[in-house]
DNA sequence: CTCTGGTCCTGTACGC
DNA sequence: TGCGTACAGGACCAGA
C-alpha cells in the first residue's frame, strides 16, 4: 500500500508526465470515488479546461494544483496513476480518466476502489477534511522532538497506534510503522508514556531516516505498487520486520512474529523489540 | 478522549 | 476441481 515513500515517488513522476497539461474532458466508471462535490458531474464539469500547474503533496494525500482548482487524491491501498494513448484499451480497473489537451490520457485505476478525490476550490482545501487535521511530516520542522513528547506523554496508547494516526505525525503507514520500531528497537505495544526521550529521539530520528531511504530507492513494491511509468521499487529489499513473519531476525537470528495491534497485521522482532 | 467495530472493495489464500 | 469464506487495509464515522 503506497505511504508517504511511495507517493512522493509517484508525484515526482507526474510532474514529469502531466505537468503543464490541460484537462479537457474527465470520464467517471465508479462515481464513490469522487468525495467532493458531492455530484460527480460537476467534478467533471468543473476540471474541463483546467491547467495541470504543479502537483504536491502532504503525508500519503496527492494535491493536483490546477488554475481554480486542488484536486486530493488519496492512492489507499491499490490506486495508481499512468498516461495512455486515447486508443489503448481501458483497463476494468480503471474508474476515472482525464483526457488531457495533448491527446493522451491520465488514468486512475484501483482495484480496490478504496482511493478518494476531492475537489476543492484553491487554497481552501488546507481548512476541511480529509487535510486540515494532518499532523506533520517525520523530516518537517514542525516534527520537533517537544511536539513529538508532548503527544507521546499525553496519551495511554501503544506506540504503534500513534505513529498510525496521521494527525500526530503524517505518512508512516503499517509497513513504516513495523519498520521504525523494529529499527528503533522498540515493542509496537509499548505504552508512550514509558518511552525515555532517547527512545523519542530515534523513534524521531529513524522515521525521518526510514521515509528518506524508501524515497531514494523508488519505494517499496509490495503487492502491486509502481509509479506512474509503471516501474517498481526496490525499498522492499530493505524491509526488516514487515511481511517477515517466521523467518529469522536479520539483527539477532530470533523469528520475526506477528500479532495485531490497534487492528493492523504487526511485524516485530521478539528477542530485539523487548516490551518493558 | 479513545477504543471498537462497521464501511468501502476485490483478489488471494485458505479449508473442505 | 470447485466452492464458500475469511482476510487484508487507510481513513472516517457512529456508538459506547
Amino acid at each position: 500500500m503506497p505511504e508517504l515513500p511511495e507517493v512522493e515517488v509517484v508525484r515526482r513522476s507526474l510532474v514529469e508526465l502531466v505537468a503543464g497539461q490541460r484537462i479537457i474532458d474527465v470520464k467517471v466508471g465508479w462515481p464513490k470515488i469522487i468525495k467532493s462535490p458531492e455530484q460527480h458531474e460537476q467534478f467533471q464539469d468543473a476540471l474541463k479546461g483546467q491547467t495541470i500547474r504543479d502537483i504536491d503533496r502532504k503525508g500519503k494525500f496527492l494535491i493536483f494544483l490546477l488554475d481554480d482548482y486542488s484536486l486530493v487524491s488519496h492512492l489507499r491501498m491499490e490506486g495508481k496513476y499512468s498516461k495512455h494513448k486515447t486508443e489503448d484499451p481501458v483497463d476494468k480497473h480503471t474508474h476515472v480518466i482525464f483526457c488531457l489537451s495533448g491527446g493522451e490520457e491520465l488514468r486512475y485505476r484501483d482495484v480496490r476502489k478504496f482511493g478518494t478525490m476531492h475537489l476543492f476550490a484553491k487554497g481552501s482545501e488546507w481548512a476541511v477534511p480529509p487535510l486540515s487535521n494532518l499532523g506533520p511530516e517525520p523530516f518537517s520542522y514542525e516534527f520537533s522532538f517537544d511536539y513529538f513528547k508532548g503527544k507521546l506523554m499525553k496519551t495511554d496508547r501503544f506506540i504503534k497506534a500513534v505513529l498510525l494516526d496521521q494527525t500526530i505525525v503524517t505518512g508512516l503507514g503499517n509497513i513504516y510503522v513495523d519498520e521504525v520500531l523494529f529499527r528503533s528497537r522498540i515493542h509496537p505495544e509499548r505504552k508512550t508514556k514509558t518511552l525515555s526521550d532517547q527512545e523519542i529521539l530515534t523513534l524521531k530520528e529513524q522515521a525521518a531516516l526510514t521515509l528518506q531511504e524508501s524515497i531514494n530507492a523508488g519505494g517499496s513494491s509490495v503487492n502491486t505498487y509502481m509509479n506512474s511509468y509503471g516501474q517498481i521499487g526496490t525499498y522492499q529489499n530493505e524491509l526488516k520486520v514487515y511481511g517477515r513473519k517466521d523467518e529469522e531476525c536479520y539483527h539477532c537470528g530470533a523469528i520475526v512474529q506477528k500479532i495485531k495491534v490497534a487492528g493492523r497485521g504487526t511485524h516485530f522482532c521478539p528477542a530485539c523489540q523487548v516490551c518493558n
